[in-house]
DNA sequence: TTGAAAGCGCTAACAC
DNA sequence: GTGTTAGCGCTTTCAA
């Protein structure tokens, strides 16, 4: 590896001035230029991005911390984040939690070693004291998906409540009133809403809520399979249930799977809604009912925040993005 | 942002000793360690990754570039490869390329910049010169779904060609002769390799290869949209195919919802086949006979080149994983 | 077991 | 316009 000194030499100019001119920074000389821009050339020279980190007290670098890339949400997310980072011409950092509270503290960590400008993360196996402390620590951090009290204006989340509401509503319009929910294992605010929005969406039309039809898995594809099966043991044959409001797109594609394996059709035996309207959704046959999760709209609002609180200006008022429903083919009447 | 100085002030030794208690190393007395990580608490101090970086001339990290974060196919690759490099203690650096060949570029810049210890780029868009350069700069440079003649054993892939032979093997079984082809429109090696296996499958079978059902899009989702779209569009009605092979899992998804869009059945009207085997073609309906395309071993084997690269050592054969066909649901006999 | 000090590669005053 | 040089925060000899 040759450094910035190497360049110099060749050139036939000074340190500063290589630096000058692969910064693009103020005035050189045609003539030093075009020497250092061919030293580099002949030499494969890259300026070391550590060095520079160091030497300017600025990493250019804004961390994002998800569960798992692999993860058709995060993956929408992680996307979101970098399309408006690279757009402010910083770089992204990505960490992942994997639903597991010691990950999640050492992706943190790391993150915060990299001297990121900006941090966004969500999580969702740390506990609320574990994260309030990271909070104060580090006051340029953000949150997506949760909410911790006393740092509302840092935390950013849709709204979850009215999200659920509508899913719901839109079954038992269409006729419903056997209504199963398939839940996330991580019981946060996101999951505690949704689930909320359930129980008193039936309440609101007199349906009665019944605690055997909720299931739960972890948030993926194999959880909303391992709570489709279960909801599925222990309601044999099928008659409890006509319908099934899941906690995520990715949960509900997972029990598409399981409902098609034991031969049940949808919508036709049994109606489904989603959430969060990933690219996903209209993959699935039939195309999923959802609801909408701005997940490209909470991106930016998460790092502008973040950025602004990195160079202490005032953070503004809280941000719930809105949600709304999207019809497609997997909600029909019942049967009968 | 406190610096290690400030630590070995408040805990009242030197910052050698600092670093020795923060780095786990050599001979430091119960008392100073204790000091140190009661200073560290207190301050809430952090090691700087970048001067770490800087002093031990190693960052600690690896690179990769794929084309597409949210991309199913890479969301599993990059997984992949976390997995491997987190195992080995190090950090993993993402690039995107978005099919493009100066996003590839910069990526691939920035990379090299971090002074990443290993490097892993998947790039469609670049042309064999340019990557070739670059093969030549960075010695630890390693390719995956690609081959760089002169550079096989730094080329890591599958078995392309008999991987697509296995999937039109697969229709033409089933008692298809009218075989349709969604082809990625980027031409790299594995485009090639696939579309081979798909013509001289036919024409093994005294099937005459017939262009007009061969269409091309991204090899996104959308183009896989895109490009059934227009293969409809020139057969109407539908009775010159009863098969489509595709390039990928993700395009198979893309045709499917199209021809679920257009009233058509998978697979009593069509059959399709995929490749890749992603989590994904298990959630499609009907699930998606595939071909298994083994990310997580060549990510294996990517990083281990590369680090090995790096360190100088001797560069072993070429390695062109296995592939083989995964029987779902999506294939069965044509009708009448 | 500990500390002093010389770098790591770069940027950014400052002086010319 | 250009060069000199003092750091940036850390690790790692080398001596003590």
């Amino acid at each position: 590896m040759s450094t910035i000194r190497d360049v110099a030499r060749l050139a036939n100019v000074s340190v500063a001035t290589v630096s000058r001119v692969l910064n693009g920074s103020s005035k050189v000389s045609q003539k030093s230029k075009d020497a250092v821009l061919q030293a580099q050339k002949e030499l494969g020279f890259y300026l070391n991005a550590n060095a520079r980190a160091l030497a300017q007290r600025d990493s250019h670098t804004i961390g994002v911390v998800v569960s798992q890339i692999s993860d058709p949400y995060f993956g929408e997310a992680v996307q979101a984040c970098d399309d408006s980072i690279h757009e402010l011409g910083y770089n992204l950092l990505v960490g992942q939690g994997y639903h597991n509270a010691e990950r999640e503290k050492r992706a943190i960590d790391d993150l915060i070693s990299y001297q990121c400008r900006g941090l966004i993360v969500h999580a969702l196996a740390l506990s609320e004291k574990e994260l309030m402390a990271y909070m104060d620590t580090i006051p340029y951090m953000v949150m997506i998906n949760r909410v911790l009290p006393g740092y509302e204006s840092r935390c950013i989340n849709c709204d979850n409540y009215l999200g659920e509401c509508l899913a719901v509503e839109e079954l038992i319009a269409h006729g419903h009133t056997k209504i199963a929910y398939i839940n996330s294992s991580h019981t946060i605010e996101d999951t505690t809403e949704r689930l909320q929005g359930y129980c008193d969406t039936l309440e609101k039309h007199g349906i009665k809520y019944d605690p055997s039809l909720v299931f739960n898995g972890s948030p993926s594809l194999e959880g909303g399979s391992d709570a489709a099966a279960q909801l599925l043991a222990h309601h044999q044959p099928i008659k409890d249930f006509t319908a099934v409001a899941c906690y995520s797109d990715v949960m509900a594609a997972g029990l598409m799977a399981t409902l098609h394996q034991n031969k049940l059709r949808i919508p036709e035996d049994i109606s489904i809604t989603g959430f969060d309207n990933l690219f996903l959704s209209t993959c699935l046959i039939p195309t999923l009912t959802t609801v909408n999760n701005p997940v490209r709209q909470m991106a930016e609002e998460a790092l502008h925040r973040s950025l602004s609180l990195y160079e202490g200006k005032p953070i503004e008022a809280p941000h719930r993005a809105d949600v709304h429903l999207v019809r497609r083919d997997s909600v029909t009447a019942p049967k009968e």
